[in-house]
DNA sequence: AGTCGCTAGTTTTTT
DNA sequence: ACTAGCGACT
């Protein structure tokens, strides 16, 4: 009768199905199906009785979520689920459709989000429901004014450090007291400082009536601290609770579970500590390991069949991670065939690297496998500008998820600082960032005497501009400006009560004349319009929510780019390791396996730090389905420093069974081989080698054999003809087009 | 007020 | 090598 809840599970899934009572943990290998037993637990509870509202699954990124919600409402809303819930459920009645309650699903931080929205109160130290999120942005700019007002040189106290160590001691829930009774004599400049900051800093984001990403977890954890019966509300509404990647949580995010389910105990974690890849960002994986030490009386089911790699990609995942000495013993196994080894290139440097795997990428996709089925997984963020211009120069479409995020551009965080200074006009941070842009001649003069009054009164910047005709230091001028800005302000608040937020933000634009702003002639200003525009349709989604304005605020603040990342395009995907985490593809490249960059130099002396570099490989192999690409480089530019490098030590931790090993270099590092011709009859060319590479080796950067006349073809803009070379930026003219500006090395040209 | 040039900092990143 | 952010200059 529960065929759709038990169909097609294994008996380790099945179990952990059907455990429903009480503590249960699944160790779930990568592959093993561990979303699939997460949303059939969640369906088989709601088979037994569990009203949907009483669940609460908890994730770490909103795709998490998304994916995990969308699943659970196609099992939910399937008819075969229907008749069951029903029969076992003889309260509900045929009309009350799963869909209307739903479980409650979401990240850390929204779920507290929405809990601070009713309870924060409870606290009664100013902070008010209507607090906005302060994102690392914001955090910054505080924290810079603050050092600012007390004279710490940013110089020698680097904000961001300073931050950073603040959040640790946050998600530890340190606070400034114990942080400071910590102090010792060995005390230094740094930690002073901090000592200093971080309660002025605390104080300050509730004057802000500001939470920034730590508090939403942390302030959540106190408000159930202190008001025992608030916690008991939320104990009784959730009475079951699932987290996702339990072995990725931190000390708060652990409190926080231990809070909500310490007297019902129904508390289901899935996690892989062999997965555990954020410990730079307090994750602690001994969270998953202590579980049973936690819970006595779990139940612990391991999910070791794999249904995602062949079985030589498994073969070399396992025995790679065999190397690790933490982390429990798992025996990951398939019943795929062994498929294709995995094929290891030796290149000659990056460059080539990249040449190498375009090739590769577009042998596949002649093949007939589409470009959507493919993924180049790399260490770092630096690592793509060189697979990037091969990509570009084969022609080959790639969406690169990562680098700087579309919420963190300039003209976005503009506007959305609007938006929250409409909302909160207690918000300092939008006030300061938004005043002056688009210009209004109002400069640090006039600030500064706007934030005295503010310090002097107590009241926020945009309050005193109530009062700014008594203000008299300020000559008309001013004034006027001043005042015109806060009328703008009152205007679009009385429009934000009954108007849709995308109409809010339409609204914000053309009474800043911003888009007129951005318009600066130059391309990038171009792109910043379309960026903008882009985020008034992302507002549209949220039109129909209660509070549309508080809605939309909260999921910018709380989104990410991997939301953004788009299935539809016909195109490879570029990301880091760290990215790539929970996704899966046919296809994988993995490049720069080097020692320094993968393993990380700053893994070099730890060993802690290698077993995470390690489980970071682990995470990667196990990405690929069926084909897996390796390579490494004898030389690579990093930090623009062109150095050797050896093959990464995984490497030899793989299965020698299940690899073949290739060199692709062209070129040996031998003296002379690589010299290439430099026509040094050009005038920009014919100067002394910069680096001593390129005296050794004759590799000369921003070499190009374009001049001026030469006929060239551009993939988008057709034939045309060289006007002008400087280095390796052409400038040619293209029928119709007229003249454009390119870069040789990178373009999508060829001779004709 | 806006542009120009110097400097520091570049693992990984969610929210 | 590259870039973002800041201080100095025009």
């Amino acid at each position: 009768m529960s065929d759709i809840i038990f169909s097609g599970l294994n008996p380790a899934q099945k179990q952990a199905v059907e455990a429903l009572q009480g503590p249960v943990l699944v160790l779930a290998g990568a592959g093993s199906g561990k979303t699939r037993v997460l949303t059939h637990r969640v369906a088989n509870l709601i088979a037994n009785g569990v009203h949907p509202s009483e669940i609460l699954a908890v994730t770490f990124t909103n795709k998490a979520a998304k994916e995990m919600q969308g699943r659970i409402e196609k099992i939910l809303s399937d008819p075969g689920f229907n008749s069951l819930s029903n029969t076992s459920n003889p309260g509900s009645t045929a009309r009350r459709s799963p869909l209307v309650a739903h479980p409650s699903i979401g990240t850390f931080h929204a779920i507290c989000v929405r809990i601070l929205r009713r309870e924060i109160e409870h606290l009664g130290n100013g902070l008010t429901r209507e607090f906005v999120i302060f994102d690392t942005q914001d955090t910054l700019s505080l924290m810079k004014v603050i050092m600012k007002e007390r004279g710490i040189n940013d110089k020698e106290i680097k904000v961001k450090a300073v931050l950073s160590h603040i959040s640790g001691m946050k998600s530890q829930l340190i606070t400034p007291e114990e942080h400071f009774a910590n102090l010792n004599m060995n005390h230094n400049r740094f930690a002073q400082a901090v000592s200093e900051l971080y309660p002025v800093y605390e104080r300050r984001l509730i004057e802000h009536n500001a939470l920034d990403f730590d508090d939403l977890l942390k302030q959540t954890v106190e408000v159930f601290d202190q008001n025992p019966e608030v916690l008991e509300k939320y104990r009784q509404r959730w009475r079951y609770v699932l987290v996702d990647e339990y072995q990725d949580t931190n000390f708060v995010q652990y409190r926080l579970i231990r809070q909500l389910t310490d007297t019902h105990h129904n508390l289901c974690v899935v996690g892989d500590d062999h997965q555990s890849i954020y410990a730079f960002r307090g994750a602690d994986y001994r969270n998953i390991l202590n579980f049973e030490a936690d819970f006595p009386d779990a139940t612990v089911v391991k999910l070791e069949q794999n249904y995602r790699s062949s079985g030589n990609i498994l073969n070399n995942a396992n025995q790679l991670i065999g190397y690790n000495q933490t982390g429990r013993k798992k025996n990951l196994w398939t019943e795929s065939d062994p498929g294709d080894p995995i094929q290891i290139y030796e290149v000659f440097d990056e460059r080539e690297e990249g040449q190498h795997i375009a090739t590769q990428v577009k042998q596949l996709e002649s093949d007939g496998q589409p470009l959507s089925q493919m993924a180049i997984l790399y260490r770092m963020n630096a690592q793509s500008r060189a697979i990037e211009e091969a990509l570009m120069r084969a022609q080959i479409p790639y969406q690169i998820i990562g680098g700087t995020r579309f919420f963190d551009r300039r003209e976005i965080k503009d506007v959305i600082a609007y938006l929250r200074l409409i909302f909160n006009p207690r918000d300092d941070v939008s006030f300061l960032r938004v005043i002056n842009v688009p210009s209004r001649k109002l400069g640090v003069a006039t600030l500064e005497i706007v934030k005295r009054y503010s310090n002097e009164y107590g009241l926020s910047l945009f309050q005193i501009l109530e009062h700014v005709d008594d203000i008299a230091e300020l000559n008309e001028g001013k004034k006027f400006a001043l005042r015109e800005f806060r009328e703008m302000i009152y205007r679009l608040q009385d429009y934000a009560k009954d108007k849709p937020i995308s109409l809010l933000l339409d609204m914000v634009v053309e009474e800043t004349n911003f888009l007129k702003w951005l318009d600066d002639g130059t391309g990038e200003g171009e792109a910043r319009q379309q960026n903008v525009r882009e985020l008034s349709s992302v507002a549209g989604r949220y039109d129909s929510a209660d509070n549309s304005l508080a809605a939309f605020l909260e999921g910018v603040a709380l989104i990410s780019d991997l939301d953004r990342m788009n299935d539809d395009i016909e195109s490879i995907t570029l990301m880091t390791i760290h990215a790539a985490k929970g996704l899966e593809f046919p296809t994988v490249f993995l490049p720069g396996w080097e020692e320094g960059m993968f393993p990380s130099s700053s893994s070099q002396f730890s060993p802690e730090q290698l077993e995470e570099e390690r489980r970071l490989a682990y995470v990667a192999l196990t990405r690929a389905e069926e084909k897996c690409f390796i390579s490494h480089a004898r030389q690579r530019m990093l930090f623009g420093q062109r150095d050797f490098s050896s093959p990464s030590k995984f490497l030899s931790e793989l299965n020698e069974d299940c690899v073949e090993r290739h060199t692709a270099a062209s070129k040996d590092l031998g003296f002379g081989s690589r010299r290439k011709k430099v026509n040094f009859d050009h005038p920009l060319l014919s100067r002394q080698p910069k680096t001593k590479n390129e005296a050794i080796f004759g590799i000369a950067e921003n070499e190009t054999e374009y001049k001026s006349g030469d006929r060239i073809k551009h993939a988008e803009w057709g034939e045309g003809t060289i006007i002008q070379v400087s280095g390796d930026v052409i400038e040619a003219a293209f029928a119709g087009m007229g003249l454009k500006k390119i870069v040789a090395s990178v373009a999508p040209i060829e001779r004709i």
